[in-house]
Parts: structure tokens; sequence; C-alpha cells
DNA sequence: CTCATAAACTAGCGGTGTAAGTTTTCATTC
DNA sequence: GAATGAAAACTTACACCGCTAGTTTATGAG
């Protein structure tokens, strides 16, 4: 087949494909021949579109960051923002898991992630926060929502009970975890982030309402 | 060559060198002809040691695991066990950056990471913490952790600081984070835990000890 | 009308994990 | 001590991988 008379494949069409089959197999199921497969073409015809397949997944991962909500450090106190955008974030990784890994790595020449750091970054700046305090911030969040998101932190213990029983005292009930592994894994962030934050806040208290107030203009 | 007069591998030997490769060249590098080769072997070899090449990996990341210190859980108060922790868990993943992304996907079958588990949670219980919460602060803690080794926050950004200044305004300096890696990954670290820790005792003395006073024997 | 570019193709390279079968040595049992 | 079976290396080979090169034809710009 020659180049046909409308072109078969968009990078957007490429896209939306690679991250289904991401979704439905996982990030080791997706293979430059299988997505093309799915895409009704031939596997080196993706390179017309794309330089590598890093180039895909990179498109791929963007197109799960877009979905994070950075709107409220433009509108709400920072410490309602933070939580606001970490549970956004969350959420646009927990639809989407398997990508989590390859995402996970950092914002790159992700436009979507750079957008995101940026928006938190001077959201936290805006309110007070030291530049460096700000970086510090941003970055102890992304690492516990990118943990929690990759982790699946109950999907990572193994079916079978009796395997733990013997040796780990403690996790008897660990088999359970499997039973009610979105409660454990949201109530687990939920408290980690409420400790985080109420951490933070006690912080800028101490640090940052301080320093304001003993300046003239504070 | 038929089987030689004295084995030429061990599990051990497998799992040292190839922990040595991941560490000098990436997981992605580790490839079970290379891995062999460098052990003056070919290939399949490797198969009358490892069942797959993913229970070498388990291996490695075991031993891995084995570095972290739960010793506190015994000898020390809850938040002082969990601080000595994330900081021991924290430098056994960043000695061994490259292979956090595997084993950051769970314990699974992995004997050391299991035992963790086991320490931690059994820790957080004999303190007092309500089994859930004990689960939950577990996750949480392991959460950060994964997520702090796994991004490198700083490496993930790109080197080109012209990248970002038009764009993304205030990652103006995102370029110098290179520069300061290791401290701002640190420094994110070392905020994240106490201000997590911080939130902890708060939720502990909010619940866990009036609920003990109230009771008879508390 | 010309022609460079775009977008598909086919063929193929070097690499991957691993299955199958071979050979020889070691360890155990009669 | 001979027989036997498992162990540990080997070679060969399969199906798949990312990607390159070169081919063909349709498109769109001058």
């Amino acid at each position: 087949m020659p180049r046909p008379r409308r072109p078969l494949l968009t990078r957007d069409r490429i896209v939306e494909t690679a991250l289904a089959l991401i979704d439905a197999d996982g990030l080791g199921a997706l293979s430059t021949r299988r997505l093309a497969a799915a895409l009704g073409v031939q596997g080196p015809s993706l390179y017309n579109h794309f330089a590598t397949k890093d180039e895909i997944l990179d498109a791929v991962a963007d197109t799960v960051t877009v979905a994070v909500d950075t709107s409220g450090f433009a509108s709400r106190d920072w410490l309602t923002a933070l939580r606001d955008w970490a549970w956004s974030y969350r959420r646009a990784l927990t639809a989407h898991p398997n990508i989590v890994p390859y995402l996970a790595q950092g914002p790159g020449r992700r436009p979507a992630a750079l957008a995101m750091a940026d928006a938190v970054y001077g959201g936290l700046v805006r309110a007070g926060w030291p530049p460096a305090r700000a970086t510090h911030i941003g970055a102890a969040l992304r690492y516990f929502v990118a943990g929690s998101a990759l982790g699946s932190f109950a999907r990572g213990f193994v079916e079978d009970p009796e395997l733990y029983a013997a040796h780990y005292p403690h996790l008897r009930q660990a088999h359970r975890l499997a039973e009610h592994q979105q409660s454990v894994d949201e109530g687990a962030f939920a408290l980690g982030l409420d400790a985080l934050l109420h951490g933070l806040a006690a912080e800028y208290t101490r640090t940052v309402e301080t320093v304001e107030s003993a300046r003239p203009n504070g």
C-alpha cells in the first residue's frame, strides 16, 4: 500500500490507541507492531508520525497529565489549592495506573507536566513560601502522589495468605488487602495527605507568617 | 562446554553481577545475554538457577531491601522508629536508583520486603495504632519513600534552560535543579517527612491517646 | 506541470526472553 | 564399584522487539 488518499494515522489517533492498549494490557504489552496492528497499519508506519517509541509514550503520558487541575492556585489559599491539586493529580494517575511508572520519571519535555510544575511552584511562591521551600513542597507532594499511584500498596501483596502466615506474623490479614484494595489505597492517601498538609501548615505559621510580621510591612 | 567440574554460577554471583550491571547501565540495559557474558557464560545457562528473568530481578530487589533497618520499632517510640526507618529505606533505594521502578511495584514474594512490611505494621500496632490506621501509615510512608527514590525530582527536568524560559515563567531556574540535585531531593524528602510525621503525631494525640485515657485502664 | 514531501509499504538488522535438546559431571543408590 | 538420575553447562532456534533503509504513490505548493 503506497501513500493513501487520506492519511490513515494521526498523532492523536496513535496516542489514543496507545493509551487504550496500555490501560488494557499494561505498559510492557505495548509494542510498535501491536499498536500499529490495532490501528490497521504496519509497524514502521508509526515512524512517519513519531521519531521513537519513547516519543509516543511521552505524548501518552502528557494526555494523562492534562487532566490534572491546578486552577486552585489561582483562586484559593495555598493549602486548599495544594489539597485539591494532590487529589486531582492522584485521580488522573489512578485512572491510568499502567502508565505511571513511565510518567513518574519526571516531566522531561512534556508540556502538560511542565505547566503543572510551573503552576504549583508559582502558586506557592505567590503565597509567600521562599522559592527553595516551594520547590521542596512541590517535590514532596509529587513524591507522595506518584508513589501512591505507582505502588498500589494493596495490590502489591500476593493472594495466597498461607504464603505469609508462617513467616510474617503481622501480615496474617494481608490477603484481605486485595479485597479492600481501593479503600486501603485511598485511605492511606487521605491520611498521608492530611498529615503532610497539617505539617506544612504548621511550618507556614512557624516560618513565613513569623518572618512577615517581623518585617516593617508584614 | 558440558557440565563443569565446579559450577561457574551460583544464585548469589548472578544477583551480585546483575545489581552491578543495573547500577552501572540501568534497568533497561540488563539482558540475560549481557548478564551471562559478564559472568563468563552463555545466556540460557542462567535458567539453570532462575526460572525467569523476573525471578532474578526479584532477588536483586530483595538484596537492596535487606539493607533497610527496621530495628527501631523494637527499641524506640513509634515516631522515632518511623523516622529512622523512612531514612534508612530511602538510603537503601537511592543507593541503587535504577532498580527502584521495579522494586516499587510491591513486595510480592520478596522475603525482605515482606519482613519490612511486617515489622512496620507490627510496631505501629504495638504502639497503640488501630490496625487499619497502621496499614494506612505504613502505606503512606512507603508511597513517599518510593516516590522520592523513583522520581528524583531534580533529575526529571531537562538540561536546556531555554526550553523552559518561554512557556513556563516560574521554571526559569529549573535548570539549576540539576546542579543541586542531591540537595533538592534530600531537602524535599526531609521537609515532607517532617511534615508527615508532625501530622501523624497530632493525629496520634487526637485519637489514640484520647481513646486510651477514656478507657478505665488508660 | 513540476517536484519535493508525506505516508504508507516491504525487507531486514541486531537484539530480546526463553524453550528444547545435547553432553558431561556429580551425587546417590543398589 | 556400577548404575542411574539430576545438575549445569552448552547449541540451536523461535517469536518478538525497536528501528533503519529503500520503494512506491498521492498530495500540495510553486
